[in-house]
Order: structure tokens, then C-alpha cells, then sequence
DNA sequence: GATATTAGTGTCATAAAGCCACTTAATCAA
DNA sequence: TTGATTAAGTGGCTTTATGACACTAATATC
């Protein structure tokens, strides 16, 4: 009998125990036409081909570090963004979500601003394309139980505007506070109070002004940027109530 | 070639693909002594003999409907107890964090109270304990990156208490509202201003009284219970900033 | 140059927390 | 029995951050 960790791998078979099918799957967030927008393919391949879901897929255990590499190597892949608000939200498991046995995901949440994103369309999917979250409700159905993650990515991102800065990610690098504060009012689905928002944004120091205005067919606005503090969203100290 | 769904499944080899490792982690915490507690087990089998860790394993793909049933099963089969706060906190991956391989552990983290538990030691663990937390800082070791993992368990324990009722669940079915502020005391590690903290809770109405009162050395105390909500945790609108 | 439009501010009201001294109800020691 | 001690529980003022909303400011357009 083998008695020491060196002699226990050695013996070690991966295969011995009935693993779950273990994927990543993500739900990639923008604002378009006014409107929160989730990033979905058409599958390609059973199961569940022809139907619309999350990207995702396979760790590739050779090239990837960790879930969060898988994760930014799926962001990459579909919509060539590198940098932008990666998220952990949550694990989906059991035997019945996937027909192939019995399986785990772990969901991730990405927040990218929609500039200059060309979406690429690769061999592992059919077509490619940004959908309304709200278009989503009840009519349209997504492979496996995509819906689900889906929704808790969408809680997880409306619970968290509440309290954080999150919703900048959402933006291109210079944005005027109207355009952060429509952001907020989107994601929040109510409108909100414009001193209020300035005033807690202002004081918070999240953001520092670029210099630059936005002139439109109005008064122009001054142009902020996110002030780089490794990516730590500021948390107020207390929740956003909104109009009503 | 194969076309359908079900001549693919057919043909669908799980071992195919390289597969990560899949496991459950879980910080078991409760208040004993004044302090933050967790469960911890020694490891009776490779690898990572002899080392402490915390309370988890393979999922059974037989027994467990989901990662949640893993991890309720995990906590039954070391404390006994059935009913609890469980919730899933993240998901720990990499090539390098088990020598078996490529794995990944999800990490839960549960809530019970110190009363009437007896720890159960099985065949897996040679020794089972209740840790105090401050007392696992830099000295002890634990297996793999089981202190990574405590340490998101615990920074999502510290961040929830600021803005729920979560503590609750540390203590036993009836408590006085003075003993539930030297939990939550414990666990902001700061003083917290009595006044306010009453105020807080009883506006919250997450309490209500039992009718009965606790005696000791000096005036009873009300004794309360939580109000059933199907175990949903009050959200308070702002922070508790604790005295400093 | 008047008007429309959006940016940005002044100021008071309100809600919930902080602060801290006070009262209350029990035990204990003499 | 009474006074000291202790912990429970309250009164009431202060502080902080948000809500409400009317106001001023700067630009384009007609």
C-alpha cells in the first residue's frame, strides 16, 4: 500500500471519481438605444443547437489559470474587449440542466462600454448578437437554464447600482454626469432625483473631470472620467432610493 | 454522422474532454467565547494529510440534486444541524490549488448557532474542531487554499452584517436584543452605539418578542424571536458605521 | 434677440444614525 | 431593609445624506 502524497498521485486516477461536467458561462452587459443589453449566440452544436444562450463553454485546463481566465478568454473571444469589469456571481449545478449529466457552471457578469465593439462570430456559434435584457421576459426561451443565470446576473447587477459605482463600466472612458445619471435611471428602471445623484456622486471622488465640455444642442457638459483606483467601487453609505 | 440531439448524446463521451475537479468548501461559522468560529477538520487522507482544512468534498452525482444539496449535506454530516443559514459565497479554480489537478471548489459559508451541537467525526477526518477565527491569521496553516477561501467567507460575513439582519443566525432561537449586539459587535469587531442599534432593529420589525424574559444578575431582559420570512434577511437602508 | 433645451446650483425638509445622559429593575452585600 | 452595583431600556438633541423643487447658466436655433 502506498503511503506517501507522491505515492497517493501517482495512483491518483482523475477518472476514478464521476466528475460533473464543470463550464463557465457569461452574461456580458452593455447600454444600447437606452436600453440594457445582454450579449447571446445561437448555438451551433447540440445540445440545445439552434437555440439562443449565454457564451460559455469548456475550462480549457491548458491555457487557463483560473475561472476568471476562462471567463476573460470568452469576453475576448466574442467581443475582443480586454479590459473591462469581470464578475463572479454565482454556480448553477444539478443533473438535469444539461442533458449531457450532471453539471455545474459558474456564472460570471462582464459590464463593457458599447464603443467600437465588433462582435465576432466564431465556429462554436451560428450568430451572434446584443438583445434588449427586457426582450428576454417570458416570450423568448434560451438554451439550457440560461434564463435563470441570466436573471441573477441581472439581480446582482441591479441590487449592487444601489450601493456602488458599478454602472461607470457601463460607459466609455469620458462621459458627462446626465449621461452616467440616464445610466443609473436605466439599470434602475425609475427615474432619479439629478441633485441628489450629483451631489453623492461628486462627493464621493469616483470621479475627476477631464477638462473637456460635450457641447450638444445645449448648455455643454463638463466630461469625467473614473479616477484609477485598481478598479474598487466606491460604496456609498446608503442605497439610492429614486424617484417615484 | 450523427444529427440529432439524442445520436449526439448517445455518442457523448463525458471523458472526452479534460475535466477540472470538482468540490465543495465551507466555512461552518458560529459565535463561541465571545468570538468568531469556524469549523475546521484534519485531513485523514491524501493530499494534504495531517493538515487542517475546512469541512468539504466531492459532490455525490447520486445523493446531491445541486451544489446547495452538497453543501447542506456536508454541514449535516459534521454538526448534525438541518437548519441554517447556507449560502454559496464563490468559486476557488486552478491548476495549481489541488496537486490532483485542474479543480475547482465552490465555497459556501453557513451560519449556526452554538447550542446543543456535537461534531461529528466519520472516516474522513482524524480530528474535527471549532477554531477561533482571529487565531487562523498568520501562524496557522491550512490545506490547499483553504485560508483564501475563509477569508472571502468571512469579508462576505463582514460585509453582509453592515446592511442585513444575517447575525441573526448565529444565535439560538430566543435571544436578548443585547446579546444580539455583542454578536454583531463580534463581528464588526467595533463597539456598536446601543441606541441606535435598538432603534435599528425593532423599526426593522425582523424581531418580535417571545413574551419571555431572560434573567440574570441584573435587570431582565425581553427576550426575542425572528419574525418567519422564509428565511429572507432585512435589508436596513443605510450602513451601521459602528462608534469609533 | 427671444425661446427652447439641457447643465448645473441653492436651500429647506426628511429619515436614520450618532451621542450621551438619564431612568428602571433586578441581584448582592452588609 | 437599604444602599451599591449592574445591565436593560429610553429621551432627546445633533449630524449626515438624501429628497424635493425652484432657481440660474450657457449654448443652439429660429
Amino acid at each position: 500500500m502506498s503511503n506517501t502524497e507522491k505515492d497517493f498521485l501517482t495512483n491518483y486516477n482523475i477518472h476514478d471519481y464521476e466528475l460533473p461536467l464543470t463550464t463557465v458561462d457569461m452574461a456580458i452587459f452593455t447600454i444600447r438605444d437606452e436600453a440594457l443589453n445582454v450579449l447571446l449566440v445561437k448555438r451551433n452544436q447540440h445540445p440545445a443547437k439552434g437555440k439562443w444562450a449565454l457564451p460559455g463553454g469548456f475550462i480549457d485546463t491548458h491555457k487557463d489559470k483560473s475561472l476568471d481566465d476562462t471567463a476573460k478568454r470568452k469576453l475576448v473571444e466574442k467581443t475582443g474587449v480586454k479590459i473591462s469589469h469581470v464578475e463572479q456571481v454565482a454556480s448553477f449545478s444539478g443533473k438535469k440542466r444539461d442533458p449531457r449529466g450532471w453539471s455545474v457552471t459558474i456564472a460570471y457578469m462582464a459590464l463593457i462600454a458599447d464603443e467600437h465593439i465588433k462582435l465576432i462570430k466564431d465556429e462554436s456559434s451560428e450568430e451572434i448578437q446584443w438583445m434588449p435584457v427586457h426582450q428576454i421576459g417570458k416570450k423568448m426561451s434560451l438554451a439550457f437554464d440560461h434564463k435563470g443565470i441570466l436573471n441573477a446576473c441581472h439581480e446582482r447587477l441591479k441590487s449592487k447600482i444601489q450601493y456602488t459605482s458599478l454602472p461607470v463600466n457601463l460607459l466609455p472612458s469620458e462621459f458627462t454626469l446626465s449621461e452616467l445619471q440616464t445610466t443609473f435611471e436605466i439599470l434602475l428602471e425609475k427615474p432619479v432625483e439629478k441633485k441628489s445623484f450629483r451631489r453623492r456622486i461628486l462627493s464621493s471622488d469616483i470621479l475627476e473631470e477631464t477638462g473637456a465640455m460635450k457641447s450638444g444642442p445645449s448648455r455643454p457638459a463638463k466630461l469625467y472620467q473614473v479616477v484609477n483606483k485598481e478598479g474598487k467601487n466606491y460604496l456609498f453609505p446608503r442605497t439610492l432610493e429614486g424617484s417615484r
